[in-house]
DNA sequence: AAATAATCGACACTAAGTCTCAACTACTAT
DNA sequence: ATAGTAGTTGAGACTTAGTGTCGATTATTT
């Protein structure tokens, strides 16, 4: 758990510069955060697992902490379709979100590291004159597992039918 | 007042043909989302200005019309950060969604008609497995019209400080 | 160890959106 | 043109994500 450590002593010591005091329940948020760094957890999702770690924490706090964390860019909120406020780490602190591939079936969303964008901001600064800061790009579409599972499907009614 | 009554005529044909009723809420409806093209409004928005059109109609009612209308590809329902659903005529017809410009100071919605990412999309396809169906691409910034008065209002600083 | 300013949790509240159901109406076929 | 009917409507109850309030608590500083 080097790579966790570091960073859990990093993000602290953020919040610490930021004048915030290093209360248990932030510590667990983070611990949460950063032991789910792969998932795009909900606010209410986040709960649930600070409390599941036999720990009391009000929804506000986890609210508050996550407010906090945003401001500070440890953390990236994120809107998808569905309405619900969603978490993601930014742990390479580039100052460009990644991009995400949503799944239409199952709903999984993975990322894409790479910014492609970067031509494309060029153009839309040259020919809207419009300043980019930053962007969203959210791809939806079928994931390579449930692409899969459809071909399996597919080839079943075929044997059946 | 041409293309605006060709393109109702078209989406009242397309209800038709899926099977729903032509009722005047939903004539209403789809009326102030011709007329308000450009913008990007929120059902309650779209509630309120049919109201204004001295018609009563229900909040549910407009619900459930933006619902169908998605549904058939005639507007697209969009969530940006704020978590509240806007909607946007799907005129182009075209099966992807076009770019927004979202401006970080006056909150204003341009949008980017062409599509610049179908070569990233093959590169997604090609990389992650992922069969791309559609995407939401929103830039943050600054528009034209704020980066424009933020140099005036730099500029009267200098001339009185 | 005491002072204090930040923080906490419980719960009331807001706001977007959905559900329910009795009353109504656009369409279809006569 | 009219009646029958399935789809639709509006009012308001409900759900759910998120925010605001406030008295009690606690991490930090001295």
């Amino acid at each position: 758990m080097k790579k966790l450590d570091s960073s859990f002593k990093l993000i602290k010591e953020k919040l610490h510069k930021a004048g915030f005091k290093l209360t248990p329940q932030r510590e667990l948020t983070v611990e949460v955060l950063l032991e789910k760094e792969k998932d795009h957890l909900s606010a209410e999702e986040i709960y649930l697992l600070v409390k599941a770690k036999n720990t009391g924490i009000g929804l506000a706090t986890v609210y508050r902490t996550l407010e906090i964390l945003t401001e500070l860019q440890i953390i990236n909120k994120l809107t998808f379709q569905d309405g619900i406020a969603r978490y993601d780490l930014n742990m390479g602190s580039d100052k460009h979100q990644h991009h995400h591939l949503l799944c239409l079936k199952c709903g999984s969303i993975e990322e894409v590291k790479q910014d492609m964008l970067f031509e494309i901001e060029k153009e839309i600064e040259r020919d809207y004159h419009f300043l980019v800061k930053d962007h969203r790009l959210t791809f939806h579409g079928i994931c390579r597992n449930c692409a899969e599972q459809d071909k399996e499907d597919e080839s079943d009614v075929n044997v059946n039918g």
